[in-house]
DNA sequence: AATGAATGAGGTTTCATTCAT
DNA sequence: CATGAATGAAACCTCATTCAT
């Protein structure tokens, strides 16, 4: 019988609510491919399960909680960053994401996942809630970014955001690294998949935001001859 | 008790695969949401549930050939596109993509659905083989691409195939539509969330591509003065 | 954080024992189908959880109380009747019993389950010092019975009270509304279910008395014939 | 992993349903205070959890399955007994009733639990089958009874019978033996509770239909005198 | 005395997979 | 080959009760 002892004032119960996200994140990090189970979750925080469901309503509510977690964490450097006195370019903000995003595995991870919680698992109510906390941060980083790129017409700012999440996210499902898989992504046939995830996605990213920064450009390409 | 004849001739077992694979699909694309029992999906294809088992080895590996089908055919479609005789450029490809994945949502949500089947619920051989397949088709499609596209280097057409495709799926989880939150949607605070996944889509993966194609050009913009 | 001020005197503590047993009731009675949790039942008394079991040692004595305070009632108003001056019939009793049993469902839904707590969720001790309570109240309302209808023998009041009540619960658990089912009642088929359970009741009763009071005639009904 | 032969035939699948419903009796009449789980009653038939689910959607639905069973038994041999060529008079229907429903004790134990299972936990289309069912049983009874009871007027045969009923399961309630109160029933206080439930019920049956059958007679008994 | 955080037993249900027929 | 009955692991969540504060 663990008695963890009781947080009874308000500070310490946001410590143990962080505790829980703690615990999940980390169980998630050392196992992204498998979701813990609330029990799990609960011992590794030193709780029993029932404590569980004082501090979220369901488990998929932890679980969007955790990612809201990470996604805030980003968006605070990233305002922060924009904020600063410093001047900003394409690498300022890549720097932000790489420490954010790209070098904590379990973020990308878990935003995987919990695109697919809000179709069905997460109530309409809390849903929405989150949306608007989301929009509420990405229409502020958007500001900034427009107000560091001249280039952003209003409003672009935050559909770049946008656009590059969808990339980092999408990136990381097609190339990021499964253990399992690294003795034959060594065969010669598979050498198109042996991809490393940071540089592809600094690639990306910069083509996407040149391309965004560059939109009087006459647009494309255009091939002289068709294949022979 | 419904006693389907047997499949004996091959052509058969061939066609009771494909038959599985539509009746899954079918079943997909009415409830992207919500996966399918097998059940379901037998009887959806006029057979009982222990005979899926006969022609796939486990459900995840039944949605990974569909997943295949899948790409195989816009792999196919944009292959074939870029063989033709006819003058290639961006809006010849985004048309290919816009029929055989962006209009056929089923194809998208099952494609987040598989990177995460990949990276535990497929035997090892069986992902392998998958992407054996996929990285020859890829190859193929990045070679005609890069014959169109001089900006391109060799080996560029293959990345940027990926990059689109991450970039495909990663916003297509951000911005598809889900019935359930219209109405909510029309609150001022989301409006940043009102996206056209289509139009947002074919303006970003224009972004990428032109901003992959101009390398040279000196990258970023340069703030003048920072937030007052 | 409700501090309730501390119920220290005696009479205190019995007002807020009482106030318990209110709030369970009001719950109960606003759905009787629903058992009320322990927390909400103390919030409803403006109490905290853990205040409850300071009067009540578990939350079937509880309910049990409850129920006491139900039965009490009602034996204390026919007693009362019974001593009363004014002539006593079957109307009497009836009118009592309608007043304090059958207009208050709540006491016939918490009557049914109080039957299941003695098997087994209630402590031998309490449920016997309950059932002697009960057992002086009973003989008390018998006796009183007897002194009014002659017919009766003596302990014959008792028995017709035991029986009496047996039907009354037995009968509401038969004949009680369900909102749910109301409309599906309308159905022909369903007719025989379509009761008024007051009327049905006080038909019943008076049988019973009825029966009860003439013990000599000769007992039963002879048919003619078989069925043709 | 025990294998019980597989019923594919559909008598053998009633056999098996039977087979569950006979081990969840066993078991309920064995505890009845406590309500078995699902896992038991599926081990008492030999089969796995899940097997249960394939014939009943619910427990609660197992439940009333097998209550149904009870009262179609009681029916059964009731319409049996009145269709027979002999004279039926009371003691003929309580014989049948006596060994249908009293010296089953199960039988009352599980009516008693279904009366509250009806109110939330069984699915209104469920419950209104089970109703049209029941409803169509009794008014065959109903029927017989009043081809032998000249006394009863048209549809007061369906009324005895609902009225006994409640009778029998409320009585039941009030006096069926615990076990663990034997000893204490011994004390005088409780003489009053120290009843033969058989033998009260067919006092309180026989009264109650003593009195319905006598409906023309004066209804009441008036008292003397008041208490001194 | 009062509180409410913490506990954890307890039970239901789903569904991919197996295998006897 | 085809079937579908049988399996049983897996996971969630509730809530009466305890007890540190």
């Amino acid at each position: 019988m663990r008695v963890k002892t009781r947080a009874l004032a308000e500070p310490d119960k946001e410590a143990r609510r962080l505790a829980l996200l703690d615990a999940a994140e980390t169980l998630f990090f050392a196992h992204p491919e498998r979701m813990a189970s609330v029990e799990e979750v609960a011992r590794a925080a030193g709780l029993a399960k029932g404590t569980v469901y004082l501090y979220f309503p369901s488990k998929e509510e932890l679980l969007l909680s955790l990612h809201e977690r990470h996604v805030a964490r980003f968006f605070d450097a990233l305002v922060r960053r924009l904020a600063s006195r410093a001047a900003v370019d394409f690498d300022a903000v890549w720097r932000v994401t790489r420490e954010q995003l790209v070098r904590t595995p379990a973020t990308l991870a878990l935003a995987s996942r919990c695109f697919g919680l809000m179709d069905r698992d997460i109530p309409a109510e809390a849903a929405i809630a989150f949306k608007v906390r989301m929009g509420r941060a990405l229409g502020e980083a958007g500001a900034g970014l427009e107000a560091h790129f001249p280039a952003l017409a209003p409003g672009a700012g935050v559909t770049l955001l946008q656009h590059s999440y969808g990339l980092i996210v999408g990136l990381w499902q097609l190339m990021h690294p499964i253990a399992r898989f690294a003795d034959a992504l060594e065969r010669a046939e598979l050498a198109v998949f042996r991809r490393d995830y940071e540089r592809e996605l600094e690639a990306a990213l910069k083509a996407l935001w040149r391309g965004a920064m560059e939109p009087t450009i006459k647009p494309r390409a255009r091939p002289k001859g068709s294949r022979p």
